[in-house]
DNA sequence: GCAAAAGTGTTAACACTACACCCATGG
DNA sequence: CCATGGGTGTAGTGTTAACACTTTTGC
């Protein structure tokens, strides 16, 4: 250690949210208008601060709740962002989590105490601080993630189709992919079961519904990676 | 967001590095004897506190050098620790980077100020705080980055030779690869240019020295893994 | 009966693994 | 001359990408 405790400067740490969605076509991102002076009606990442008793898991948990009333919902941590003046109020570390949220679920809840609202990831407005350089990474590792871990199911309805899956993998990685050789994937890696349901409404012909199987939520890719081609696209 | 900043508690914030060296067989770690009554004597990682004018990459930098004396270090953000009790002196966030740091450099300093060592990774002592679990966290991530970039290089000479990266990605990964395949592997990414000149003293025969073209340092793998045969070894 | 989406198989190129022998040199 | 580590090639296998047609059904 260079330096005792004694008189350290210290700071506030907030805690931000990259919070993802999917509306069966395109990703979106949930942005919540400023409330304070500095900035008001500024649209900014969710946010909130660290509390002395609470953990800074615990913390991004509390605050994702208050906005959607969601618990259990898939958090994790990125990175933080540090630089001196990057809150012009006060210095601010900024710890930042991305969050996937289920389509059926956030509709319910009333996002409007926050205005809330989602957007669409190419067309996002103007952001607080550096916020747009906490979505672009938060994206960066959404893609990392979920080319080797079955993450993105987190986005989707507990029972769901593959080519809506097949639709939320290609609004990940923005870009095509065939779907004999998607699907062949994705059931070839044994996380999927069948179900004897078709989902009706959306096409004639109706698509089989599959769900994960449980245990392989937390699983890594075994041998290469699960529902992507190549990692050309990742950084 | 949830509050005004007006009275929000402020924590002192940390910055600890995960400090890796090569031996030429082993993976090492630099760790630093506590110089602060509380724990005393105890190793742990390097660590400072950030100061009022420097962002938190700059902080891990000038920390480093104080004990190295090194700039330009491989230094990359890593996880932030922040249970409310990690520290029981009083609430800290814990900013942990990790450094990778080369053979030839580190023994040239003095590293007695600081009460510092290198210890094997299978051979640590026990630690401070919640270090042990910062230490393990970044050896997982140093293999994810070392499968899909060429980083591992940093922790070698500017010239080395193949079989020193083999054993180098072998201490990383905890495992033994075939030298014919890692050797083909390797050249094939065209990372490496083969120098004129052997490196005499430790085998008969010599080994070709090489080094890494430059543009090629911040490169991912193209279409699958640069060194390591599979990923199983990873999360 | 036709438009729109679902579903399904084959092939050719490439990539990976496993494996064994010769080379150069210092002692 | 021999012990030590450096260096190289191939065959077999598995994996991937590219590609087109048939099925179902709501309208």
């Amino acid at each position: 250690m260079l330096d005792q405790y004694g008189k350290q400067t210290k700071c506030l740490v907030a805690l931000d949210s990259i919070i993802f969605g999917f509306d069966g076509t395109k990703l979106k991102l949930l942005l919540v208008k400023r409330g304070i002076e500095e900035s008001k009606n500024v649209w900014s990442l969710m946010g909130g601060w660290l509390q002395p008793d609470e953990s800074l898991d615990e913390a991004a948990s509390r605050i994702l709740q208050a906005l959607t009333g969601l618990t259990d919902v898939y958090l994790e941590q990125l990175t933080v962002f540090g630089k001196p003046d990057r809150d012009p109020i006060e210095r601010t570390v900024a710890v930042t989590y991305f969050a996937l949220i289920n389509v059926e679920d956030y509709d319910s809840f009333e996002l409007g105490n926050y205005h809330a609202e989602w957007f669409d990831l190419d067309q996002l407005p103007e952001l607080l601080f550096d916020h747009k350089e906490m979505v672009d990474n938060a994206i960066l590792r959404l893609r990392n993630k979920a080319a080797f871990h079955p993450v993105g199911f987190e986005l989707l309805p507990e029972k769901f189709t593959i080519p809506q899956l097949q639709k939320l993998y290609e609004a990940i990685f923005n870009t095509e992919f065939d779907k004999r050789n998607f699907s062949r994937r994705i059931l070839s890696s044994g996380l999927l079961t069948k179900l004897n349901e078709k989902q009706k409404g959306f096409s004639k012909k109706g698509a089989f519904l599959y769900e994960l199987n449980p245990q392989a939520s937390g699983k890594a890719a075994s041998s290469n990676l699960y529902f992507v081609p190549s990692i050309d696209r990742l950084v």
